[in-house]
RNA sequence: GGGCGAUUAGCUCAGCUGGCUAGAGCGCCACAUUGACGUUGUGGAGGUCAGAGGUUCAACUCCUCUAUCGCCCACCA
């Protein structure tokens, strides 16, 4: 088959992954040593973003070659019904509507979603496919599939029945955009400058009043109690009395409590136990009433008249404005303080008192903090592991109830007589059920997605119910955002020593995130979202991943450069023209044999690859994706392209050429795939497919002979590098003596360094080939001969400063003592040379001169 | 208030456990040239590795401090 002048990816990449899959070629082998990754599942709900596309280039290079080891490799991907993140999406095509979510029932809801869902789900996993994700489809795992939801379950009712479960009313960040609550870490915390608020609340029957500082006055409102510290030598006459409470008719109590800072504002502090994570703590301790007065649609509740219905904003503007009308206020500072956000709508989070379902996370912790204490789990880059250990130190209880309707109801019923009677359950499709003669309803709220995706690994691969995939468990590596290393990797770290007795997974590698091209975030907003796809469909997958990973390390965050796509094209487009330019010289029905190097340049290119070969495999086995990229990108364009090919012009050997094409595309094959394997299917001899092939095997070649042809590359650099020098664009010939080196490859010499001739010469004449530390000289002229002498005084000066450093650290008596003898011996072979080069160097210019 | 990361060529960044005249891609300069590839070839210029100390025979690499930038965590009203 004749290979067009250019490789083009659109007319061969969709072809080439159907034919894999066609072929079964991704799942994972009945035999072999496992190897699993699993993906970490994108959201259901949209397109591929370009981390995604980050993340299945490092999970498919991995498993491509793993897979090329002879590995069982388990690439199981997924998809995530992303709870709250689907939600948003769809409560935002409901609005466009005109509708809103308190019109449905939970089931005509969850029902709309999933149709919702399903239609977005193809495409992403269309995209996946076009990265080429070397995925095994028929384990894709959706997060609400029915197994999903049983070892959910299965884990719920585990930690219930160990008492780590509990429901609580507890101040929960609340969303009063959404109507639901969040777990601690989906809060925004930002510091910013706020307001210190001072007002004065009028001690009942005296004279005194008691100044208290807030940021928040509209919550006077719902205050309780003013608290001060029991040592507060201010204050302490006053405790137990009573306050008016500004604007409203309410009495409250001055209370002790060592929770005030008494050199914080005025060291009084208004308590707000419905509103404030603190205040309910000390409104708990002292067992004071809570008022809500602001309701979870974010409106004021339970306040005079004059509020109510208010939003916060307004509410604190009027509060303000009375208490100035009853001469109340008492001055204000700035303070920088810190202020809790929705992460997803960028309003202020409320706190609020909410009946949730909690995980005591302590014993949890725990474990996953000696785990990783213990190495059981290794972390690339190492940094990561200690910040999760502090992570899990500090980590409190978890809330597991959403109040939205996409997402897994939690198997809970309360008896309708009985509040405080809770059951486990598991028909959630019923709104009552009996039990013993008592009537439960079921529980509304849904889990939060992370305690089901924080299962994955142990899910995917059907570990509890010992499935077929159960012996890729533990996974071999997570590889995933350092963005989600808390919200993820941590609690797939607790469930799965919970749940499994070991840990999910042996190595956590984490990528950063992909900057946009000037290294700023992108986002929706700022208009600078690079698609992937997009990408895909003017450079071609291949050039996607080879660019995405290129220069780029472990969890540092770094700009997409478009520049590096298109050099990753242009090693693509290499690739595809020394298999036009192999093939062309095969022919057609040709078989090749093992090869047998004849040549210098064949037992070279053997030793290159071999040793590339092991070098890209012990990057990748190390996760230095770019570097090796980097070692494979350089041995095809530098060592195959510019180096064997040119030489194989002059002395070919059909069966080498035939096995450096083979051995190029195997070791590119993770990298490139599509290339790679479209290239091995122009090739008439191959019975499997490329990435079902194995990674590059040694075969027989002589090291002297290796280390010959690096002689020839030597003296061709030199002659290049001289000629290069020299004035205008004559070709020049080579003069040698007594060469046998020289004398059995001119043609090729005469070839690589582009001369006129290569022909033995009784008598020196010319300019000399200095450091090739041949006998040979250029057939130069006597007037360029002179030009050159500048060249040769530089070259000789830069010897010399080399030389007198050599020296220098050999005349060092310590370094010869400590340093290893291997370095000492190194140092002074190349003194050695050193000196030779500059004594050919310094005879040459004297014959110049 | 804690913790982490970055600072290396004009630009974007690699450089693992200390030992090469410090590398890549792009850009730049010069030259070449139509039978594998101009998405090309050949040659080249360009860095006191943020600064200051220290450890060491040896530091871009380890330690301390400083400066600048960035990120994460944290309930102080």
């Amino acid at each position: 088959m004749r290979l067009a002048k250019t490789y083009d990816p659109n007319q061969y990449e969709s072809t080439i992954y159907q034919m894999w899959e066609t072929a079964d070629a991704f799942s994972p082998r009945a035999s072999g040593e496992p190897y699993s990754i699993v993906m970490p599942p994108p959201n259901a709900n949209g397109n591929l973003h370009i981390g995604h596309a980050l993340t299945v280039d490092l999970q498919d290079i991995l498993s491509r070659y793993y897979r090329m080891q002879g590995r069982s490799v388990a690439y199981i991907p997924g998809a995530d019904h992303a709870g709250f993140e689907t939600w948003v999406v769809y409560e935002r095509t409901l609005a466009a509507q005109g509708k809103s979510r308190f019109e449905f029932s939970r089931e005509e809801l969850y029902d709309q979603v999933w149709d919702f869902v399903q239609g977005q789900k193809g495409n992403m996993e269309t995209q996946l496919r076009a990265l080429g994700a070397s995925a095994s489809w028929k384990h894709n795992t959706f997060t609400l599939d029915d197994k999903v939801t049983e070892t959910v379950y299965g884990t719920f009712k585990k930690l219930w029945d160990e008492g780590l479960i509990y429901r609580g009313e507890r101040i929960v960040n609340y969303s009063t955009k959404y109507q639901t609550s969040y777990a601690d870490i989906e809060v925004d915390h930002k510091t910013e400058k706020g307001t210190l608020w001072k007002i004065a609340y009028p001690v009942m029957d005296q004279i005194e009043e008691i100044v208290v500082a807030t940021t928040r006055p509209e919550t006077m409102l719902g205050d309780t109690a003013i608290a001060v510290h029991p040592d507060d030598e201010r204050y302490k006459h006053l405790i137990g009395s009573k306050v008016q409470l500004p604007l409203t008719d309410r009495e409250i109590p001055i209370i002790a409590d060592e929770y005030v800072d008494p050199q914080f504002g005025t060291g009084a502090v208004k308590i707000t136990p419905a509103h404030d994570p603190n205040d309910f703590e000390v409104g708990k301790r002292h067992d004071l009433p809570r008022i809500q007065v602001i309701g979870f649609d974010g409106k004021m509740i339970n306040t005079p008249p004059a509020y109510l219905g208010l939003e916060v904003d307004e509410a604190r503007k009027r509060v303000l404005e009375a208490l100035q009308h009853e001469q109340l206020r008492r001055g204000e500072d700035t303070i920088e303080h810190s202020v809790g956000y929705d992460y997803k709508s960028g309003l202020p989070i409320q706190p609020l008192i909410k009946d949730q379902w909690f995980l005591k996370v302590r014993p949890l912790a725990d474990k996953a903090k000696q785990a990783l204490v213990d190495g059981d789990v290794t972390f690339i880059p190492a940094s990561r592991k200690q910040a999760l250990i502090q992570y899990l130190d500090n980590l409190k209880d978890w809330n597991l109830s959403r109040q939205i309707p996409w997402g897994i109801p939690i198997p809970a019923f309360q008896s309708t007589t009985d509040p405080d009677d809770w059951i486990f359950d598991t028909r959630i499709d019923q709104e009552t059920i009996d039990v013993n003669g008592t009537t439960y309803k079921r529980e509304d709220d849904t889990f939060d997605t992370w305690f089901s995706s924080g299962q994955w690994p142990f899910i995917t691969t059907d570990y509890l119910s010992e499935g077929e995939l159960a012996r890729f468990y533990p996974i071999n590596v997570m590889e995933t955002g350092a963005d989600i290393l808390y919200p993820w990797v941590s609690r797939m770290l607790m469930l799965g020593i919970h749940m499994t007795g070991q840990v999910p997974f042996k190595d956590v590698y984490l990528h950063g995130m992909v900057l946009d091209e000037k290294g700023l975030k992108m986002s929706k907003s700022k208009g600078n979202v690079v698609n992937p796809i997009e990408v895909v469909n003017e450079y071609g997958a291949d050039a996607l991943r080879i660019g995405l990973i290129g220069s780029r390390s472990a969890a540092q965050n770094q700009a997409f450069s478009t520049s590096k796509v298109i050099a990753g094209r242009n090693f693509c487009n290499k690739l595809w023209n020394i298999a036009r330019f192999i093939e062309g010289k095969l022919g057609e029905g040709f078989t090749p044999a093992d090869p047998i190097p004849a040549t210098l340049a064949d037992n070279w290119i053997i030793q290159r690859l071999i040793s590339t070969a092991d070098l890209a495999a012990e990057q990748i086995a190390s996760y230095r994706f770019a570097e090796a990229s980097e070692t494979v990108y350089h041995a095809i364009w530098d060592d195959v392209a510019d180096w064997y090919i040119e030489a194989s012009k002059k002395q070919e050997n059909p069966d080498m050429l035939a096995w450096v094409l083979n051995t190029s595309l195997r070791l590119a094959h993770p990298f490139a795939p599509f290339v790679t394997e479209t290239i091995w299917q122009t090739l008439g001899w191959h019975e499997e497919q490329l990435i079902s092939s194995h990674w590059p095997q040694p075969i027989e070649y002589s090291d002297i002979s290796a280390a010959q042809f690096e002689q020839l590359q030597l003296l061709v650099n030199e002659s290049r590098y001289v000629t290069s020098e020299l004035p205008g664009n004559k070709k020049y010939t080579l003069l040698y003596q007594e060469d046998s080196l020289i004398e059995e490859n001119r043609e090729l010499i005469k070839h690589l360094a582009k001369l006129e001739e290569v022909t033995q010469a009784d008598q020196a004449r010319g300019l000399r080939l200095a450091a090739s530390n041949r006998e040979a000289w250029l057939d130069v002229d006597d007037d360029t001969l002179y030009e050159h002498q500048t060249n040769l005084e530089v070259r000789i000066a830069e010897t010399k400063q080399f030389i007198s450093n050599l020296e220098g650290r050999l005349g060092n008596a310590s370094y010869v003592d400590k340093a290893p003898e291997r370095l000492v011996e190194e140092t002074r072979q190349q003194l050695v040379e050193k000196q030779d080069l500059l004594v050919r160097l310094a005879r040459e210019l004297e014959v110049l001169s």
